[in-house]
DNA sequence: GTCTATAAGATGATAGAC
DNA sequence: GTCTATCATCTTATAGAC
């Protein structure tokens, strides 16, 4: 819209690479300042205190993954290629710079971060759930996927699953490792696909 | 031993927690002085930096987990007991003051770390999943558990679902939910035991 | 071994000029 | 909106007395 907007959004760009990279407690006003190359007073200017900032982060990012999420349902009905797109949004992060899900970075901080955006972490976790479980129902009642108990359970399974070898797989410096994991999600699933 | 190890071990203790609670970056020697009722110079006393002390807490920890599964090893050939004693150990430290896997906490600290910390935390993995790939290999070669693929990505997948479960658990605050994916994971290796 | 004192730098944040 | 200047506090770390 308008350039006021996009400073904060290249602020907001410049913190949630750090924050996926690095962590909410290893990255600081003056890591912004250059990266953006604006002064830190600046940044004070459009999130007074980093708390605000990280709650936009967070919710931002929610957004952008919802966004997502729809357009997938919106693109086909089959089950197996959303869960498929689904696992592919997790290495496109690992690919970009090395990043870890936002959230599943704050999942770590968790003790650390302010109140509103913990409750931000929490209803992101909520929202994947919730359309991972409705996605592995319909997929199960149409036949095209195949898992033991409830939906919810293996949606936790599948989210869990992908935020850990995420974590373990940058540890290594090794994205196949991912790949492997979230190919053998997929197949317990039923689905045989590739990954790119 | 003697008196300066006790101390020196009080201030791992106290370090270990924080680190498995809030992470590599949200834990100071002040936090450390405060917890032990001991100067923040004396703590550089044991550990000149905190390098040192991020390094030999992970090699202590390392150490701690290898006595663990040599137990197991020692106490029983049923690889399926194996598993569920491995599965109980993340369940434990959850209940232990909410306490996410050190390393899995380290790990989401990884681009952050001294280059000597990180490599501990690589062979802390390197160390479980080969144990986990030995177990399972042995547990499918006696008729005890089915999985398909290697030995070796089936362990990457179990370790991982733990980290991650452990990472979500944390954030909901509820423990149930690392119980519930750890007894999905191992009834997908046809292991219908209960955890405690 | 443990303390006091102190350093140099980073941190999140504010006041006020332009 | 962006800047300079400044802040109180925290961080890791060292020197030297006891």
């Amino acid at each position: 819209m308008n350039s006021t907007t996009a400073t904060a959004e290249r602020i907001m760009d410049a913190a949630q690479r750090m924050v996926q990279t690095r962590g909410y407690n290893a990255f600081s006003y003056a890591d912004i300042s250059a990266l953006v190359g604006i002064r830190k007073a600046s940044i004070h200017y459009y999130f007074p205190s980093k708390k605000d900032l990280g709650k936009e982060l967070v919710a931002r990012y929610r957004a952008g993954f919802r966004d997502k999420l729809d357009q997938m349902d919106n693109k086909t009905d089959d089950s197996r290629r959303k869960l498929k797109a689904y696992a592919q949004l997790y290495l496109d992060a690992l690919r970009d710079e090395d990043r870890m899900c936002l959230c599943g970075m704050l999942a770590s901080d968790i003790a650390t971060l302010p109140e509103e955006v913990r409750r931000e972490v929490v209803d992101f976790f909520a929202d994947n759930e919730a359309w991972l479980a409705k996605t592995l129902d319909e997929g199960r009642k149409a036949g095209a996927l195949s898992f033991d108990g409830s939906a919810k359970s293996e949606a936790q399974f599948f989210l869990t699953g992908l935020q850990g070898a995420m974590l373990v797989a940058r540890t290594y410096g090794d994205e196949t490792r991912l790949r492997t994991i979230a190919h053998k999600l997929l197949t317990k699933l039923g689905i045989k696909q590739q990954l790119a």
